[in-house]
DNA sequence: CGCTCCTTTGAGGGCCATCAAAAGGAGTGG
DNA sequence: CCACTCCTTTTGATGGCCCTCAAAGGAGCG
């Protein structure tokens, strides 16, 4: 059952992160009902998980504030992150499959975070068809993510990687209404590193030089782009002209 | 609205792939239902599409017979192949996300298949709830099997990423109840470099490695496997001991 | 039979991993 | 606040895996 919620509670529909999480495209009264189900998590800390591999599957998570790493330990015993989560994000439909978690999911940060009972809100989602949409949505959006990660793996040089991880970031703070050429990043150049498919060495490298070119840098947790198109052009992103025309 | 079924149709009630594809954990009564908004639709011929890359997302495909590639042509004019589809699989859930394909389907044999309009499909699962779930299941599925996808590429050799595309192929096979250690698998080795992230070159020699050793060979379309513990092995895929016992 | 695309085989080189070691930061307990 | 430790990051030297380039042989198809 949901938690009776106080008068300090903040529900979804005075949330920030509405345009970007779930109650997209819902009207109020269905968020409402959405709210009744949400079960507001106490904070987490930084290497604390959300779920780990084999975790019997009962929630999907919302970030509200923090980073979350989506990884996985290999048979060999190495390190693979799949993807990080920011505010907004929605995150846990990895269990969906069997009802146990395929990853696990670990706080980089001071979380805080929302969690979904998966049963509720599927009965829910029977009874409100644009969250059922939504659900199919967010399930649809993970696996294409994950085959653009695929792409970057496949195709991209070391320098392109982390040149479109830079770029991707900055993307995604600005979807989310933040400074977006100059934010905090609390991920570790050893994790970037195991995401992009790279040794830390390789990524301390190319950040050294990228800060030198006058591109971009990142130090002690905080990202600065100087040069958005030279950072796209390392990405091998083209970039639209008419674009291009209205910055001039 | 769906076709008048003739004495001939091969409905899903009596398709030997009920076990492998959406009517899993079906009742009769609901499989009837599923089936009558299931389009059988004409054989494709070698090449041709399913859907492409911005085509308007209409329909889920079942695979009925022959095998479909999932692809995409990056921006800088590479091939990348994210998958294949085998009889009883279903695919085209890139399209739910934003109601466009983001990758390209095609056929690499003569193919039959089933087209399951997503609409229909999607209204009928909001009174089936196993239909609902089986839905879900496979668009999670669709995530984690990318996923797996990844730790191939960052973490393996090309020498495992090869047995281990191969055993896992034998494995589907085993799956569908074929014959599995001997088999008909019409994928070109360009396309498996392609989703392997090797080059054809580097396969063609691995190939050759793998059949002078004894371990297992792919000649014109056909896969033998010869020494399945030492494709396992090379694979990196741990053997359970007492399924070793068994067989002893 | 001729065309095209796929596959094979060989030689050479580049990108990034690996190994090693030192320096820098973050967290802990005194 | 400092000493201590552990983990992360940096920097350099070396080398290996697999790509690239090239060319010949094979398969499929009109």
């Amino acid at each position: 059952m949901a938690d009776i919620k106080t008068a300090f509670h903040i529900g979804c529909g005075n949330c920030g992160l509405q345009k970007i999480c779930f109650p997209t495209g819902l009207v109020k009264s269905d968020v409402d009902r959405l709210d009744m189900i949400v079960d507001r998590k106490p904070a987490l800390k930084k290497g604390q998980h959300l779920y780990q591999v084999g975790d019997k599957f009962q929630s999907l998570f919302a970030i509200r504030a923090g980073v979350v790493k989506l990884y996985e330990i290999t048979d060999s015993g190495e390190e693979v992150i799949h993807g990080f989560y920011l505010p907004g994000d929605v995150l846990g439909m990895d269990g969906v499959e069997n009802k146990t978690h395929q990853f696990s999911a670990s706080a980089l940060d001071s979380l805080s975070i929302c969690s979904l009972p998966f049963d509720q809100l599927n009965d829910l989602s029977l009874q409100v068809p644009n969250l059922h949409n939504q659900i199919l949505k967010v399930m649809s959006k993970e696996a294409n993510e994950s085959r653009l990660h695929t792409d970057l793996l496949m195709k991209k040089s070391a320098d392109q990687r982390m040149a479109q991880f830079i770029f991707g970031m900055s993307e995604r703070y600005r979807e989310r209404g933040y400074v977006y050429d100059s934010f905090r990043l609390a991920i570790l150049h050893r994790d970037v590193a195991l995401y992009l498919g790279l040794t830390p060495e390789t990524v301390s490298r190319i950040l050294a030089k990228m800060h030198s070119d006058g591109i971009a840098s990142w130090k002690k947790k905080e990202v600065q782009i100087m040069d958005r198109d030279a950072l796209m052009a390392l990405a091998g992103i083209i970039v639209d002209r008419d674009e291009k025309k209205q910055k001039a």
